[in-house]
DNA sequence: CGTCGATTTGACGGATACGTTAAATTGATT
DNA sequence: AATCAATTTAACGTATCCGTCAAATCGACG
């Protein structure tokens, strides 16, 4: 059987299976452009991750813009449908939003992928992300998801009324980010190990702790209007 | 003398001005390198914008590596710089940290590229970061001057002890830069105008408000170890 | 005025990048 | 087994990119 599976082997090196070469060019573009943003990923270094040549990249996806508008795509997918597992409603506010946080925290550290591809991105000034239809509509959930649970502390009492979702998933994105985009300059300017060895625990505490404290509504400070100012 | 001067401007249509010319390649490099990434620069662009030749660049800098590295370099001391004129000691703690953060979210937006070239070389791994000697003492300032603030407000009981001052500029700066960093995904994704025509006061007040919120003391709240578990 | 060293340029060579096209391979169908 | 369409490859052409080197330019100084 070995030998009837080498002959095979001969026979089929390049058994015609078009999905799954889809899926690896896929994958491996993802790698590529992840690793050396737009302009530095080179589609034959992306061939050369597949085991098939650059023309059958093309055949699939067209050209360098558009394999990487796919890339872009596909990553936001996955962690929209990430997020939509979140299940919060059945939690306490306050839980629910460090189950956010943590999420998100974990999730960047685990798919770092993810995030250097947003770093691409906006090297590109959001160039291939403006020419895509399908990231329009693609990311208003989560926003939709934190406001609920914001309404639920404001109406408990527990948060401080005004907040603006969009800032909260901003500040929740920001300080979760940082720590996978910037852990090679500020890791080495100041000596903190910021990738999956460091003390991850701690440093995914801290963006809590910072998140829920400005979320927590007290009372006996002066309240500082948080909506813009209309005179 | 007009006459004179342009019979010398045409007799010098090159006028060796090394360190004018030098000057003008550091500038023109930190725009390019700044626009598109370490590996998306192109030392002919480079040349373009400075009105010399790339030959030119490299009889000053070396090659594209030591070049880059001289932009690295350039551009955190001047943001030491910067730093270093803050003057925060006659402040009371709560003043000084609002100070800084609006310094650093200021500072970032003025100086995007600085923030890009932050961005790159992160891209690049820190690779040649870690090959430049100057870079290592750089930065150790701001870390001083933050916990020399912390130690007063946690003295005037206003701060909470226990406080990590790299913990606390880290957020400080990650807060700061996303606003840079992600405009482009984030505020295309969520309409909204993060750059310099958006409304900058605001995000900039909900900045310094989140940091000052998980600085201040909270007698009444159960205190959270933020030290790392032992045992 | 003529020489010298510092500065600047034009041109070359080798490498890599990208997209296309014509041909080859293969699984399925008749 | 012959054919067909989908899939895959090899090779080509053009463009760009980077570093070097020999030669040209220029300011200063003797």
């Amino acid at each position: 059987m070995l030998v009837n599976s080498s002959a095979r082997r001969a026979a089929m090196r390049k058994p015609k299976a078009p999905a799954a070469n889809r899926a690896r060019i896929l994958r491996a573009a993802i790698a590529e452009f992840a690793a050396r943003g737009y302009e530095g990923a080179s589609m034959d270094a992306i061939a050369a991750r597949t085991r098939t040549t650059r023309a059958l990249i093309n055949y699939y996806f067209g050209a360098k813009t558009s394999l990487y508008r796919a890339v872009l795509e596909h990553v936001y997918g996955e962690i929209r449908e990430a997020e939509a597992r979140l299940d919060l409603e059945h939690l306490p506010p306050r839980e629910a939003i460090r189950r956010i946080v943590e999420f998100t925290f974990d999730y960047y550290l685990a798919h770092e992928y993810f995030v250097r591809i947003v770093v691409a991105e906006n090297q590109a000034r959001g160039r291939h992300l403006r020419r895509s239809r399908a990231m329009r509509s693609l990311n208003r959930p989560i926003i939709d998801r934190i406001a609920r649970v914001l309404a639920r502390g404001v109406a408990e009492g527990v948060f401080r009324p005004g907040l603006d979702p969009v800032e909260v998933h901003k500040a929740i994105a920001a300080l979760g980010m940082f720590n996978v985009t910037n852990q090679y300059t500020f890791g080495a300017i100041f000596q903190r190990d910021m990738g999956a060895r460091g003390d991850v625990a701690r440093r995914r505490d801290t963006v809590a702790d910072i998140v829920l404290s400005y979320l927590t509504h007290r009372p006996e400070e002066e309240t500082r209007d948080v909506r813009s100012a209309s005179s």
